[in-house]
DNA sequence: CTATATAGCTGACCATCGGTCATTTCAATC
DNA sequence: GATTGAAATGACCGATGGTCAGCTATATAG
């Protein structure tokens, strides 16, 4: 009765069904940071763990469905760790810092987060899909709460803080994403582009502005 | 010694491989827009033209490559209809919904842009990639020269506003890209949540807030 | 006007992908 | 031990992007 499944033994009960569910999604995001996102592939996922590719199907319905799952965990995981950081009366600066490193440091997160609409959200069943959008309905919820507390802030501006913040992060993090260019002959007007473009920086920097906008629109919240 | 290449001959000059080569991107556009980035295929494509898929591969090296000089012409395109746009001295909201408007206006420019660095960059020749950078460069020039003119900033100031604002749209347009679930039954709450993220607004809020924030970063700029 | 050489063009071919499903096999129950 | 139902399998399918030896149109030479 142990609910532990060797990788031969079959998962018969609902505990274990799910406990394989989680080794696999395990396996994955591993693999989904060995290779990213683009190299990811199915076959080579089965292989790793062991398994025939016919039987992650019975876990997953598509290759994007089990990707959003990874992305909704690590949205909760990444939520998590940057609440942690957080203490009362930050100034804009040190939140928004505290916000891109966390989110940085999580391997998963922002590669997902960036592919997420126009990518993972295709090829997923609607159901699902609402039950990874309540997820982050959530989420903003919890986040709020603290930014709110945090930056002093109304429930409402929190809000409006925290969506932002997602938004930017998105745009920001984009140039991390290009091809490797560290060891190429570059220009010298390609090299100061990409320097400028750096993403730590122009988060950091354009979400200050942003939080203390929203701060600066007093009551009226159009 | 017409310069016109039916599509049965042989482009034989460098003007006529010239000329076929703009053909092949016309109607490669026209094909993007019908179907998607996701959708679109090589081989396809080919059928449309009436060519062969190998000689699709004679004028473009990759699937990618092809994408990438793409979204170089629609930078440019949009670059000068936005500018048309543009008069002196308006408002950083009219700016903003200005930029917004002529971008959502142009079917390939915010496709192709929001997957730039993290799919069509990857698999293009080092050297075609700094040529789209170059371009960029370029056009970010031209684009804070109005701009400075229009928002009545500093040269610097105009610079990292139009930098801004393309990471700005990359974000703001995200939540444009999902799967359409415009006639699907959603719970209030997930489309309470759509309608927030609402694109149009979200970005022009925002860069309103930033371009307020350069302007009131007076002389330094850090 | 014909022969030759060049190079634009072709499409069968390759490896690989995500996804399916008839079949096999294991383990809980009788 | 026999039965049975569901978990697991992997050959198979229709695609994809990309290649390349061979074909053929055409500019040029004789």
């Amino acid at each position: 009765m142990s609910s532990v499944v060797a990788i031969n033994q079959r998962a018969r009960s609902l505990e274990q069904k799910a406990l394989r569910r989680r080794a696999v999604l395990q396996v994955a995001e591993t693999y989904l940071l060995e290779v990213g996102y683009e190299a990811f592939s199915m076959s080579k996922l089965a292989k790793k763990i062991g398994l025939a590719k016919g039987t992650l199907y019975l876990y997953f319905q598509t290759r994007e469905e089990l990707f959003l799952t990874l992305y909704d965990q690590s949205l909760i995981r990444w939520s998590q760790t940057f609440i942690d950081e957080l203490s009362d009366s930050m100034t804009s600066k040190a939140y928004s810092q505290n916000l891109f490193s966390t989110a940085s440091a999580d391997g998963t997160f922002v590669p997902l987060l960036i592919r997420l609409e126009h990518m993972i959200e295709h090829n997923v069943a609607i159901p699902r899909l609402i039950s990874s959008k309540q997820v982050f309905i959530n989420q903003v919820e919890v986040l709020a709460e603290v930014t709110s507390n945090s930056l002093r802030l109304s429930k409402a501006q929190a809000i409006e803080v925290v969506k932002t913040m997602g938004v930017l992060l998105i745009g920001a993090t984009q140039g991390d994403q290009g091809p490797s260019l560290d060891h190429e002959e570059l220009p010298e007007d390609v090299q100061n582009l990409i320097v400028s473009f750096s993403s730590e920086p122009l988060f950091v920097k354009n979400a200050v502005r942003i939080i203390e906008g929203i701060r600066a629109e007093a009551g009226s919240n159009i």
